[in-house]
DNA sequence: ATATATTTTCAATAATTACTGAAAGTTTAA
DNA sequence: TTAAACTTTCAGTAATTATTGAAAATATAT
């Protein structure tokens, strides 16, 4: 295979697998560009790579940056913003992991702990409902500390460890 | 708060995280209605709770069953198939990981392994495109063992371990 | 067999989500 | 300042994804 065929199945493949867990394409591929360039590149660049227009591109660095996921890179000399793609993948599982965190299991943790105050928690009915919310509040508290603790973590350490345990 | 109220809330939020992980809104919906549910629902009973046509309703109920988060009942002397939801939230987990891992982890890891696969490896473009690639694989490879061994192990043993080891 | 109840399918449509392109905004250099 | 280079915004549009509803298929009872 080719390099610049593999690479554009590597950005589609990315694309993919992002869409399929709640991501924007668009954001996942460029954020697979900027993986595999050895450069930082120009939102021209991207634009022109993933033949997409300029808002798409610059709406969707904006987002890669704000999850830590891309950074700025400033050339001398340049007036062009140019961006790069942190290449380690420890890194970039525990940033998703960081926001994802922080923007979607925290807020459930808390809803579900306002759903068990209720006015009759007596009830057959009642019962029954709260079991089942408590036992989901209390796994995602668990899955809450993980993260937490994972981000920690680095990775071998982390991976030796729970492959280790549980084989 | 009233127990009616909690419900349709817990079911909205269900909905809400599910969409925000790739999982249609819908399909999310059902399920916690059948988690919160003492007993096995309709198909009618879903539509009308729920405020969705027949269609949508059985397709999404299909889906579920294929992902083994919803069975079906029989009612001796009715005509009519009921559904229920798994309330352990830990086998929730693990059948929800045991069909990602098939239908997305797997498929990446068997993609990641070809892409490495270049004409021309040595070339100084190439080396740092398959530093990555490889990267990425063996964490996935890495993620892949742990979610197999995580489909095996029981809750209390699994997070003891890591919430213990990492903490 | 026939009628009735129930489930499934899928073309048409609706709802949602993503993208474009041009105008407005900002920054920098001279 | 002014103007050129560059970035951001966002209304309009396109593309994607989800839903409806009615017809077809299937299963069950008489």
């Amino acid at each position: 295979m080719k390099l610049e065929e593999a690479k554009l199945q590597f950005i589609q493949a990315w694309g993919r697998l992002g869409s399929e867990w709640g991501i924007n394409r668009t954001m996942a591929q460029i954020h697979a560009l900027l993986m595999i360039s050895d450069k930082p590149l120009s939102t021209e660049d991207i634009m022109e790579s993933l033949n997409i227009s300029r808002g798409n591109a610059n709406m969707n660095v904006r987002e890669l940056l704000n999850w830590n996921l891309v950074h700025k890179v400033l050339v001398p000399g340049d007036r062009k913003e140019y961006f790069t793609g942190e290449k380690d993948i420890w890194e970039v599982a525990k940033r998703i992991a960081r926001e994802r965190k922080k923007r979607e299991i925290e807020p459930v943790l808390q809803e579900l702990k306002q759903l068990q105050q209720l006015d009759d928690p007596k009830s057959a009915d009642a019962k029954q409902f709260l079991a089942t919310v408590k036992n989901i509040h209390d796994f995602a508290g668990k899955i809450d500390k993980s993260v937490e603790t994972m981000i920690k973590a680095d990775e071998n350490w982390f991976f030796g460890s729970i492959l280790k345990l549980l084989k």
